[in-house]
DNA sequence: TCCATGGTTCTATAATAGTAGAAACGAAGC
DNA sequence: GCTTCGTTTCTACTATTATAGAACCATGGA
């Protein structure tokens, strides 16, 4: 991941919108959801969703599939973690990684 | 870590001048940098250092010691592994891990 | 106390981002 | 073909953010 892939990401979801968006779809898990469904669980208008959705697919935080008349968005776990190992590879860029990152809490593992 | 407070520490990064910032401060460790040094080494104006020093700080990400007239800065990797985690956390949220977050890559594991 | 130096705040300006009504688009069914 | 429904684009407006010159505040040394 480059700084720019990184800045997108971090700008996708530093938004109170967007950030609610993502989560959203995160829960709903990988079969996503229709816009208009998302727009209706949140209360938003429809053209402002659609322009966070925009905003989120540019990020490559969210996939889109087309069924019919609906449209699908679901989040891009890929980049999310993307993202956050970027932010990890920078926290500890190889030295001193135990005094530097020490007071942290320790990053979870995928459960095996 | 709060919806908020990762909303802050999103922002705070989600900015080229302030991710720079930031990474530097990283690299450079636990002693930190003065703001003039900052500001010298990526060229930045000192009046608009100071206005993302500031945010930084704000969002949590920095912390300040005063050494006689230099202010040191330095990054706070506490701040970011509560994010790195928050994130994490909504990623995974308890169901079908492995399913969801399977194509990301695995999270790095502290260096023992 | 006076000066030089390191930083911040004040202020103004320019640029960007967020919001949402209304119009337009495209797919599906009649 | 026409209509409906889900969604996006157009448009305009508002709010927020980024930038930096200039003035200001603190600290340390002569």
């Amino acid at each position: 991941m480059e700084v720019k892939d990184a800045l997108a990401a971090l700008a996708g979801l530093a938004q109170e919108t967007r950030l609610a968006v993502f989560r959203l779809l995160v829960e709903r898990g990988p079969e996503g959801m229709p816009a208009g469904a998302i727009a209706e669980a949140l209360g938003l208008a429809n053209a402002t969703l659609s322009f966070h959705l925009k905003e989120l697919t540019h990020a490559d935080l969210l996939s889109v599939r087309q069924a019919g008349r609906f449209i699908y968005y679901r989040a891009n776990y890929r980049t999310m973690n993307a993202l956050v190992a970027y932010l990890t590879e920078n926290c500890c860029r190889g030295n001193t990684c135990d005094i530097a990152c020490a007071p942290g809490p320790e990053p979870r593992r995928k459960a095996s």
